[in-house]
DNA sequence: CTGGGGATGGGGCCC
DNA sequence: TGGGCCCCATCCCCA
């Protein structure tokens, strides 16, 4: 029995180490296999940086074609192949952009924007804009990017002449915000050189964080940028007081910093937050597509563009609209009317906002020639749409609108106005429904919506008792018993009474795509 | 299956 | 702050 027992113990402990084994052989299997499987990863990623930066030769090399087609004169375009070697004082990693100082508000012939890239061994491209009348030439927007080597992502910067040290290593300190910079440097207009920060906080909604850095608006300047206070964070620059290379610029400096990672150009969705949220964001922010100050300057991914005169802005889409989103289609046809019309600036709906524009127009007659810029954030036609529909970015109010908003610079009356207006921006919904995952930028908007959850509906219909949960609904329906339908048909003059329905119905019936 | 049309709900802005 | 208004997208029903 004793036998028995202390053989069955050395089966035990044969079976235990011939299973340790096993179990060891299998972790090594898994562990080279997992290197492999890494190491093939790295190489694919390494493949992409290099597809990507072709690409985007590819694309500045298109951007620069169109605009010596349309401005052989005007535009020097330089390769830079080189990295030009940066003193003590400036930003180290070899990935750092440097801006040039904006001495007199004006772009001038000799300043440069110099986009350094990571490795030095890809192409680098300067437009130098070359201005016949250079303090005429209106306003300018720089913006300057920095791509990373490690991780794209993380690797937008600017330089502002302050030591590395703000720079934030992101794979060890993960909980650090994510912070992605870029430019842009507006003078001109509001004799400003801009800096916001996106600032990826893990708080709310990844909320655009903004802060002014120690610049007062120039003395021309009668309007205000709208500083978020809520949203307002310390920047990481470790000496804040340090200004920007602006030398001794009066004006007023901002820098955006945006986070390139999770879009081709842009901000995430800001509802990433609330995965089932159904935002009408989903399609359009990344929609880079509006143009919402007129002008000539275009930004082309690292390329800027400045278009003199009254030629036509050509710009290169396909590097941001790959996806086509819905909102972007207004800048492929504008683009592409623009290709097929090269000399008349096509009256796109976002060109309408040049038309109606008072700040534009208030601004004096230095703003003449006016920006043309991306707005990176949520940028969407629709609000360009609404803005034109309403009559411009400050939509004749009587009330002097002296508050604009940093992203579309549109006019408000009130700095709260300003702060609720910018989270169609920021995409910050501080009303959330308690009864559902619904969030809303407005309370307002939140009391009609838990109607919904709560079955009122004090509207009803005098002709049918037909009940509804808000008043424009109501109205909306009223017109079945009136038979009014004021929306008409320019193709075939079916009317409806709805403008949602005839445009439907042109979609349907009348489109030429 | 398709288009028209009604209903519904969210976004945004003005007052 | 809330109401009103307009826009838009989407769903659903019906011819």
């Amino acid at each position: 029995m004793a036998n028995c027992m202390g053989f069955h113990t050395q089966i035990a402990s044969i079976v235990e180490v011939l299973s340790n084994a096993f179990v060891a052989e299998i972790c090594k299997l898994v562990d080279d296999d997992y290197a492999v499987f890494r190491l093939e990863i790295t190489q694919s990623q390494k493949e992409n940086r290099t597809l990507r930066r072709k690409l985007q030769l590819l694309e500045l090399k298109v951007a620069r074609d169109r605009v010596l087609a349309s401005h052989p004169s005007s535009v020097k375009i330089l390769d830079q192949y080189s990295v030009t070697a940066r003193g003590e004082g400036h930003l180290t990693g070899g990935n750092r952009s440097v801006v040039k100082p904006v001495g007199h508000n004006t772009w001038r012939d000799d300043q440069l924007i110099t986009v350094n890239e990571g490795s030095g061994t890809s192409p680098q491209h300067i437009i130098m804009i070359e201005s016949a009348d250079a303090e005429s030439a209106g306003p300018v927007v720089k913006q300057e990017r920095r791509r990373g080597e490690e991780d794209p992502r993380h690797s937008r910067d600017i330089e502002t002449g302050v030591p590395p040290v703000a720079m934030e290593d992101h794979t060890t300190a993960p909980a650090q915000p994510r912070t992605c910079h870029s430019i842009m440097e507006v003078s001109g207009m509001l004799n400003a050189v801009l800096k916001s920060e996106t600032d990826r906080e893990t708080v709310k909604q990844r909320i655009l964080h903004t802060e002014r850095l120690g610049c007062s608006p120039a003395p021309g300047s009668e309007y205000l940028l709208h500083d978020n206070p809520s949203s307002r964070t310390v920047h990481s620059h470790p000496n804040p007081s340090q200004p920007i290379e602006t030398g001794n610029d009066p004006s007023c400096s901002y820098a955006t910093e945006m986070d390139t990672g999770n879009m081709l150009f842009g901000l995430e969705t800001p509802t990433d937050l609330s995965k089932g949220d159904r935002n009408q964001y989903s399609g359009s922010v990344y929609s880079e597509g509006c143009l919402d100050k007129k002008g000539e300057v275009i930004v082309v991914d690292e390329v800027i563009v400045k278009v003199e005169g009254d030629a036509p802005p050509t710009w290169n889409a396909d590097s941001h609209l790959g996806d086509e989103h819905s909102q972007g289609r207004d800048f492929l046809n504008y683009r592409d009317s623009l290709e097929t019309n090269a000399n008349v600036v096509t009256p796109s709906p976002l060109h309408a906002l040049k038309d109606h524009d008072p700040v534009s127009t208030s601004m004096g007659p230095s703003d003449s020639h006016g920006h043309v810029f991306f707005d990176q954030v949520l940028n969407s036609n629709d609000m360009a749409r609404d803005q034109a529909r309403r009559g411009g970015v400050t939509s004749g109010g009587s009330k002097e609108k002296r508050f604009l908003c940093m992203f579309c610079n549109k006019g408000f009356s009130s700095p709260q106005k300003v702060e609720i207006h910018q989270r169609v921006h920021t995409g910050e919904k501080p009303y959330s429904c308690t009864h559902c995952h619904m969030r809303f930028t407005e309370a307002g908007t939140l009391k009609r919506h838990q109607r919904v959850h709560t079955g009122e509906k004090p509207y009803n219909c005098p002709q049918c008792e037909k009940r509804f949960s808000r008043q424009d609904h109501l109205k909306m329906h009223q017109k079945v018993h009136t038979g009014e339908r004021p929306f008409a048909c320019t193709q075939c003059g079916k009317r409806f009474s709805e403008r949602s329905y005839l445009k439907i119905h042109q979609q349907k019936n009348h489109s030429t795509r």
